[in-house]
Order: structure tokens, then C-alpha cells, then sequence
DNA sequence: AAGGATGCTTAACAAAAGATAAGAAATCAA
DNA sequence: TTGATTTCTTATCTTTTGTTAAGCATCCTT
């Protein structure tokens, strides 16, 4: 049940077993539903999960659109990590795409941890900073790529996603409509010059 | 020269006079010129700066052109923090706008501090968390609001900027080119209707 | 002060994306 | 299985942005 959750641990810090057992004490086990909302708009994100199995969709909501923000797919901590870091009341929802199990911690849990486990503050550290890297990524592909250029960067370095999400959600992680989406995945079969 | 680095750092961590003149002697004092490139492109950033006084350009470099990534100003840690944190070549060039003051950390002094003072850890997990909370922020901007609402945005957050940078600069970081800026500040100086 | 570079605006045209709507296809649930 | 959603595609039209080029203004350097 902690396997995956170890090894991905391990990449960051180093932990003895006795270590390692207080660490899986302030995780919780969680099997939850598809569509089911792991943090809510408009509430203080008080929980952090590891996504042992399944996919998590961290989306904003505007009007009656949702845009998706983010995927979170296996092996992965996934967050409304504003909202927890800062207590505020989050932007993002976070909600299953399909059944997951997750290993959960709360805010409060993870403050002690920090407390009879300094070493998290470099686990934390180095998650954050691996949150950072990638947001950058993909921010700077906005700044870099066009959104065909984007959506071909996509199908390469998450083409299991392919399979798994609507498209009408890739596309707005892609900041496109599903229409244009569409179009460019045409374009895209057809290589000749017009 | 120090006084508005520990008043930031104080937002994050709590630390003894003694642990202070610890933090302070892994820094150095550093006057540069404008224009000046602190990390560039293909290059390792070995260096962390915080800003004493001046303006930093984070860009990208697609072809000719660059493209600005952020700009940082007074009381921000700089650096293109992907290649700092993971010692890899840079993606990005991190240049002077104005002549700056900096206190600079090299990666190694940073690494020397981790074990002479590991509340550090606390430090960098709190300046990274900061940065990804920045960070997701211009990405969400991307992802819900239009060129115009993006730079109506800027107007109001960063005010002090629009007069220290070119617009062409301001327009790359907003993800548009310098004649459709000028477009859009044309259509807003004219709020009739057609 | 002169000359050159840099930055900003404007225009004209091409290319792409948004909005809306309609229909086909796939998925889900009773 | 059937009926109802949801999802994807396609078409049309509008709006916006990109591209290229030209003209000014401003700043900087010599």
C-alpha cells in the first residue's frame, strides 16, 4: 500500500525504517469514486494526496466552464497547494476523473510531521521546488509554443492521458476551446500543402 | 545592506542573531550594470540573487527574439531557478534592466548552509512554495483571461513597472506580440462603442 | 549636436481562434 | 437494449492576433 509511495519518497530524502513508519502514520488510506470532489472552489484545501491509482483534475470554474489546470496522474502529490499552503479559500476544485486510492494527509497532521520529522521540510522543499520546475514548463510553453505546438508536446509526453481524458479537457488545459482543439487535430492528419 | 534581506527572510523563518551572521556570511555584496546577464543561456546558474535595488529579466530566446519569462524587482530572490535547482544547462538568460545591488549565494554556499543552519530548508521551501504560488497564478491568467484582461491585470498589480520596462518586454510576458500591445492599449483608451 | 539604435504606433493583409449551432458518435444508466 | 447524456466533429461567421513594413519619436553615444 505505501510501495510506490516509498520509492517516490526515496528521490527526495533518505529515511530510516523507524522514519519511514511515522511518516506512514500521518497518512490516511482513501478509495474514492470517480467524479468525487477531494477539495472544493470556495473551501480551505486542508488535505494532500498521494495518487496511488487513478487520475485527479484540478479545474477552475468560469461561469459555467470548467478549465482544466492541471492532471495528476499516479505517483504524484496532487493539491489545491495554494489554497493548502496559504489557507485560503481555494480557486481550483480537485475531483477524481476516475476511481482513485489515495493516501491522504491533512494540514495540521503534516505540521506535526514537521515537527517530529525536520527531514520533511526537505521532502516538502524538494516537492514544492518539482511543482515549481514543472509549472514552469508548462507556463513557459504558453509563452514559447503555439497551441498546435502545445497540443504535439501533449501527445508526447502524456499520451496514456490520451486515452483516459476528454478532449474537451485537454483543451483547456491546452488554453484552447474544444473546437479548436478539433481543427488542429485535423490539420494535423492531413500533412500536404493546401 | 542587509536590512531589507532579513526583513524578508523574517516572513519566513525566525533566526537568532548568531544564525543571521551565519546567513549573511554565505552572501556577497554585488554592484552590477544594466544590461548586465547574471545567468545565461546554456550555462549552469551557479548563483541565487536576491534583489537589493534594480530590475532582473528572466527571458527565453526563440530564434532572434527573446521572449520575457518574469521580471523581478526589489526584495525578490532571482534566478533561473529550474537550472539552479537541478544543474542543468539554463533555458533561460536572467539579465539586468537597470544597475542593481544583489546579495548572491552560490549553489555550493547554499548547500554548505543546508548543514550549518537547516532551518534554511525551511527558508528555500518557503521561497519555492512563494514562487510556485506566483507561478500558478500567470498560469491561470493564461488559462482564463484574455490578452486585454492580462494586461489590465498587469496595470494594476505592477503599476511601477510600466514605467521601468519597454512595453515590447511587457508585451512577450503577457504572450503577445508588441503590435497587438499597442493595439489593445489603443482599443482601451476608447471605451465607446463602435 | 548628429547619427544611430531602440521603441512605439499604425496600416494592410493573412492566419488562427472564438462563438454558435447542428449533427454524428460514443458512453452511460435505467 | 434503449433512451439520454456527453463528447467530438464540422460548418459558418466574427473577432482577434500574427506578420510585415513604414513612419515617428525618443534615447543614447560619440
Amino acid at each position: 500500500m505505501f510501495s510506490a509511495f516509498h520509492q517516490i519518497v526515496e528521490q527526495f530524502v533518505k529515511l530510516e525504517a523507524q522514519e519511514k513508519r511515522i511518516l506512514e502514520q500521518a497518512f490516511t488510506f482513501k478509495r474514492v469514486p470517480k467524479k468525487y470532489k477531494l477539495t472544493s472552489k470556495g473551501e480551505v484545501a486542508n488535505e494532500l494526496f498521494f495518487i496511488n491509482k487513478g487520475l485527479v483534475r484540478l479545474y477552475y470554474t468560469k461561469g459555467e466552464d470548467e478549465i482544466t489546470g492541471f492532471i495528476f496522474k499516479e505517483n504524484l502529490f496532487a493539491s489545491s497547494y495554494d489554497s493548502f499552503l496559504r489557507r485560503v479559500p481555494s480557486l481550483q476544485t480537485l475531483e477524481t476523473l476516475e476511481a482513485c486510492e489515495l493516501l491522504v494527509i491533512t494540514y495540521q497532521k503534516l505540521e506535526e510531521l514537521y515537527v517530529a520529522l525536520p527531514k520533511i521540510n526537505v521532502l516538502t522543499r524538494k516537492v514544492a521546488e518539482q511543482r515549481f520546475i514543472n509549472g514552469q514548463q508548462i507556463l513557459s510553453s504558453f509563452l514559447l509554443e503555439s497551441p498546435e505546438e502545445r497540443y504535439r508536446r501533449f501527445e508526447v509526453q502524456h499520451r496514456d492521458l490520451l486515452q483516459r481524458v476528454p478532449q474537451n479537457m485537454i483543451a483547456s488545459f491546452l488554453g484552447i476551446t474544444p473546437v479548436s482543439l478539433s481543427r488542429i487535430r485535423k490539420r494535423m492528419q492531413q500533412p500536404w500543402s493546401p
